[in-house]
DNA sequence: ATGAAAGCGCTAACAC
DNA sequence: GTGTTAGCGCTTTCAT
């Protein structure tokens, strides 16, 4: 079994061009000096062969690949029919494989081993993008143990100033978005949060009680799990709204609690935006097609991507580029759920 | 720059643990045989010094990495804000990538080579899954003729027989949904179309005018780019419903064509499914969060991915195992859009 | 401008 | 049960 693929090597080629695997080598390479005729030569000898280059031999020498593995953690629940920020995450992957290719790498997407010694598949990786790290990460224990460069999109809550992972400005953004409920004329506003324990969320919370305590309002919290969606949405809403002074604006972290919060209380006869005013703090295919739509920020993969991407790539390469500063590019999308 | 990354080698462990590098490898891999005390005093070591295989040189040795490219189309175009078919690639994705993990291999994401030698990035995949490949795909012409196992996930229109290729049975997929429009009272049947030219459109074309032919009607057929979503499913039912006869029911082949389709007909104040009866062919979130939802099908891309990855790695691991006869798994979600 | 030779870190024969 | 040896396909000094 497994018999070796019977490609041609550079010594192949080397000889049909009469020349030696150091030139061929060259020749491919732009190293060294070849005689422009020569290198026609050995280019015409490739191509009869059908010679390429082997790149795990390539990798050999120089200890690299030339693969970025992107540790996506909503990858793992093998129950979920349907996957938590599919918008978000499915823009970023795009974003990071356009971004690796046109720096001459690949992105390969990568389960969180979860501390199992299923990460044999991750020994290929040159670096790790860890997409949302959560408090005291343990992927992020075992890269650092073995000196495996990579990079965190997001802080991990437990390390605030470790140049290892890429802030994302929740704090700041959150505010923005409860500013907007504000000023669109909520009075009391609430707070629908996830439960993971990484930066998106805690620093959401901090964001909202330092808002509140701020404005001499009382702080209403509900939480619901990512994965339980709009469902989730619907029965935190359904916990808000009957409560004996409701809120008049909610705050969702996730687009899919958003949609949740608004079917319920649209299912109670309110008025959006009159009886409540409903915004979320990631954009999604459910904010962007609930009825009325609902106002949501449009974190902006793509930059964020290509950023991750460039700083990973320059520490695989040895070059330590400073992480940038500043909240995450991010836009909010005003919509009716916030409008009038 | 690029510093080779001092990582502890097999000799290294060897040293440290007294034996010889062969040990070191036989202990790890559990071939040969070793002593169970050798091979403690072995791991010990090897955890010591921070020791982790290199998967380079291990594949430089069988010639393969483990490491499964999926050449994703709709990654391509960098101006589209929104992705088509996000649902059913994002799913493909992850069913994918978790089939390949449990066999040992990573998942690469590939964007389409276009004929380019932007190629390189595939050079470490040790084969290819190539989602809808079109008609003489020039990436599939490339693979075979350096000879690089792949699997196209849909049939090449122009070569229906060929083992490379995994047929999703769309001609019965949508006979099954234009029957099922039938059934549910639709007896002037439309149907939209998308424009890429793979199996999934062309196949579709064939059996929605085979079905109308042996039904004696009338063929209406209006083509939109997957890539114009809703708002072309709108254009495409302006287009339907300002006819003379316009349908008493469609069939579009996207979720997102469905649900413009759907908004035009409500626009026009047509009671859904009263007047006009709507499916769609792939599930999304547009078809699930419409008002009211839109019967769809679920592709479910999860056993179609297993069973491409299956295939794949048996190639890439020189066994060929035939490919699985009969259409794809897949289920009709009949939604309100086609039951009153 | 070109080539010979020495490995990169690991595994597979084959001795012992 | 363990070690020796010989490469995998390529790049890279360093001669010529």
């Amino acid at each position: 079994m497994a018999r070796k693929r019977d490609r041609a090597t550079i010594q192949d080629v080397a000889r049909r061009a009469g020349v030696s695997a150091t030139t061929v080598s060259h020749a491919f390479s732009g190293n060294g000096t070849v005689a422009a005729e020569t290198r026609e030569r050995v280019r015409e000898a490739a191509r009869e062969l059908g010679y390429r280059p082997d790149a795990i031999a390539r990798g050999l020498r120089s200890s690299r690949l030339g693969v970025l593995g992107l540790v996506v953690r909503p990858l793992d629940p093998l129950d979920a029919t349907f996957l938590e920020g599919v918008d978000y995450f499915l823009r970023f992957a795009r974003a990071a494989t356009l971004a690796a290719v046109e720096r001459g790498y690949g992105l390969m997407l990568v389960p969180d081993p979860a501390g199992a010694d299923a990460f044999a598949v991750g020994l290929v990786c040159d670096g790790f993008l860890i997409t949302e790290p959560v408090e005291d990460d343990p992927l992020v224990a075992m890269l650092t143990r073995d000196r495996v460069p990579f990079l965190g999109v997001g802080r991990d809550p437990a390390r605030p100033a470790s140049e290892d992972f890429l802030d994302l400005g929740t704090a700041q953004i959150v505010t923005e978005v409860l500013d907007h409920l504000a000023a669109s004329g909520g009075t009391r506003v609430a707070a629908v949060l996830g439960t993971a324990p990484n930066e998106w969320n805690r620093d959401a919370e901090a964001a909202y009680l330092a808002w509140v305590a701020a404005r001499n309002q009382s702080s209403v919290i509900v939480r619901r799990a990512e994965i339980d969606g709009e469902a989730g949405g619907r029965a935190a809403g359904a916990e808000l709204f009957s409560r004996p002074s409701p809120p008049d604006a909610v705050y969702c972290q996730t687009g899919r609690h958003a949609a949740g919060v608004l079917a319920e209380a649209r299912a109670r006869g309110w008025a959006v935006p009159q009886d409540i005013r409903i915004a979320a703090g990631e954009d999604s295919e459910q904010t962007r097609s609930a009825v009325p739509p609902v106002t949501a920020v449009d974190l902006r993969p793509e930059p964020l991507a290509r950023t991750a991407v460039a700083v990973l790539a320059d520490r695989v390469e040895g070059a330590d580029r400073p992480l940038p500063a500043g909240p995450a590019d991010h836009e909010l999308v005003i919509r009716a759920s916030t409008r009038g």
